[in-house]
RNA sequence: GCGGGAGUAGCUCAGCUGGUAGAGCGACAGCCUUCCAAGCUGUAGGUCGCGAGUUCGAACCUCGUCUCCCGCUCCA
């Protein structure tokens, strides 16, 4: 089992390079290492993933609007928002327990068991002397906590300017000088201390003194809590409404790993919706109904959804929950859906010092809303459309064939005509019918070899529809459209095929289901 | 980072105990004119991941290095 699905992703990792889906980054240098590129096919796919998304979200609801928010954004924005300070982590491992450690935990966790040495000495002189214990005096005096303060003031110091200094083979000396164990193997054979920043900076040039170093923004959604005032007043706004924004993230992950599943660059769709507090639930629960209907429409297949929800909740949320798909690797998250609580808008209040919030006429008072957000990854949604849409079927004559069944709204091309044979005034009849569907359908246009081979092509791309000019088309005017994914074949009038494509094809049809 | 596997044509791979590269599919051009891959002819495409070393000679042996895949670790 495990297996095949490691050659279903081999395969289909092959199959999207061989196609014009993804490319590996920088392939003739060699590539770097879990960064992709998409390609001719790949691109069209994803901004018809995009554009159902946008459209299920911001078109069908009145009360959500988008926005493109820039990827730089202020240092102070990742500050509020917990991004700084809880990522910024020095990080060991114990060679022996394979374990990972934050570095100055251990330190702390040292420095610990010394205050539990001193708070004894207490305790003790404590009993000692009865009524007449100073403690402040006696921590000042007595020789041996005098020592142990001593020791602690000592630590700190160092960690502390090697942290400063970004010193990090200091800071591997001072667990070593310290002889801290790995509290698993309890052994010393630790790896060198290695800094862990989830977020890139960069340099700003023309910011002034100091504020120079910013981030590529880790995640989207504070693009839009930053913007909260902005489109509220602007778009007048009631609450509940929500911001939708489609755009890159950057995280520096430790591993990037399985295809396009983790990038350090990748693409989230988000939507951030503003509540009434103690409304919260109610959204959660709604939005959770909407977004796995949204994908259960494509057709995907309703086997390969589950919710997991979170128990651990992250330190903004009072809910969350993750829509999993089963990819190759199993069942992994592919959508968050998180109660965030007012933790953002709050954070942002006080390092702004704006108020961040709406006033309900209603209640003739303001409050700072809470947020439901519904956050996917463009990328994994590409994978879970790719994953689902591979298929080698064996035929009735023995024959195999490679195809992509792409949901007909997704796929990169729409329809390819082809004339049957390329003469007789047929080709010259196929360009007429790509002229008729270019203007709203993505084409293709077809007329090398036999064209059984030129249907195959076409499925292996995921193209929905295949239309073909033979002599009675120059007769009668039809032609015959042909179905990628049961292979029967339809003649049809060319006056009806504009139509008929568009009723197949088309997102509307899919938005009417949800 | 650790452990395992792998890098040869666009894809899948072969290449013997070392003798300076092959196949199938694919692509392109042409022939044929045919409604579901595999008819015929021709063409293009590889400093065998990269760098050293051993050798008269390295895709093959040695060392180093890079990249990819899988598992563990991490994943607000």
């Amino acid at each position: 089992m495990a297996n095949q699905d490691d050659n279903l992703l081999k395969k289909i990792i092959s199959h999207a390079k061989e196609y014009g889906f993804i490319f590996p980054s920088s392939e003739i240098y060699d590539g770097l290492a879990a960064a992709y590129d998409y390609g001719q096919n790949g691109v069209e796919l994803k901004n018809n993933i995009k554009s159902f998304w946008w459209k299920a979200m911001v078109q069908m609801n009145e009360n959500i609007v988008g926005i493109d928010a820039s990827i730089f954004m202020h240092p102070t924005t990742w500050k509020a928002s917990g991004h700084v300070d809880a990522f910024n982590d020095p990080l060991i491992d114990n060679k022996d327990s394979k374990k990972r450690y934050r570095a100055d935990v251990l330190v702390e966790e040292y420095i610990a068991k010394i205050e539990g040495k001193i708070d004894k000495e207490v305790d003790k002189a404590a009993k000692r002397f009865g009524d007449s214990f100073d403690k402040d005096q006696y921590l000042a005096t007595n020789p041996r906590v005098m020592g142990y303060a001593e020791e602690i003031a000592s630590i700190n110091k160092r960690m502390k300017e090697a942290i400063e200094q970004e010193n990090l083979a200091e800071v591997k000396k001072l667990i070593e000088d310290l002889g801290i164990v790995d509290p698993v193997s309890g052994s010393k054979n630790w790896t060198d201390v290695r800094q862990f920043n989830l977020m890139f900076s960069t340099e700003l040039g023309s910011v002034a003194d100091g504020a120079s170093k910013i981030y590529l923004r880790p995640e989207t959604a504070q693009g839009i809590f930053v913007n909260f005032l902005n489109v509220q007043k602007s778009g007048r706004m009631k609450i509940p409404f929500g911001i939708a924004q489609i755009g890159k993230a950057f995280r520096n992950e430790i591993i990037a790993r399985q295809f396009i599943f983790r990038m350090r660059e990748f693409e989230q769709m988000e939507m951030q919706f503003f509540v009434k507090p103690g409304d919260e639930m109610e959204w959660y629960e709604h939005w959770k109904n909407k977004r796995i209907q949204w994908h259960k429409t494509l057709g995907l297949g309703e086997d390969n959804y589950r919710f997991h929800d979170h128990l651990n909740l992250a330190h903004y949320a009072n809910a969350a929950c993750d829509i999993e798909f089963n990819f190759p690797m199993g069942f992994k998250e592919l959508e968050g859906i998180h109660s965030r609580t007012d933790f953002d808008l709050k954070a942002h209040e006080e390092h702004s010092g704006k108020k961040l919030q709406f006033f309900d006429p209603q209640e003739n008072k303001s409050y700072v809303p809470y947020v439901v957000e519904t956050s996917i990854g463009l990328d994994r949604m590409f994978l879970a459309v790719m994953t689902s849409a591979y298929k080698e079927e064996v035929l009735e004559d023995g024959s195999e064939r490679t195809l992509l069944k792409l949901p007909a709204a997704l796929a990169p091309t729409k329809v390819a005509v082809f004339p049957l044979v390329k003469k007789d005034g047929l080709p010259e009849k196929a360009h007429e019918i790509i002229d008729l569907l270019k203007l709203d359908f993505s084409c293709q246009y077809d007329e090398k070899d036999a064209v059984g081979k030129r249907y195959r092509r076409q499925d292996a791309v995921g193209t929905p529809y295949c239309v073909t000019v033979d002599h009675q088309t120059l007769e009668d005017n039809t032609v015959t459209i042909r179905d990628r994914d049961t292979m029967q074949q339809e003649r049809i009038d060319i006056t009806q095929l504009h139509s008929r494509v568009a009723d197949l094809v088309s997102l509307s049809r899919l938005l009417k289901q949800l």
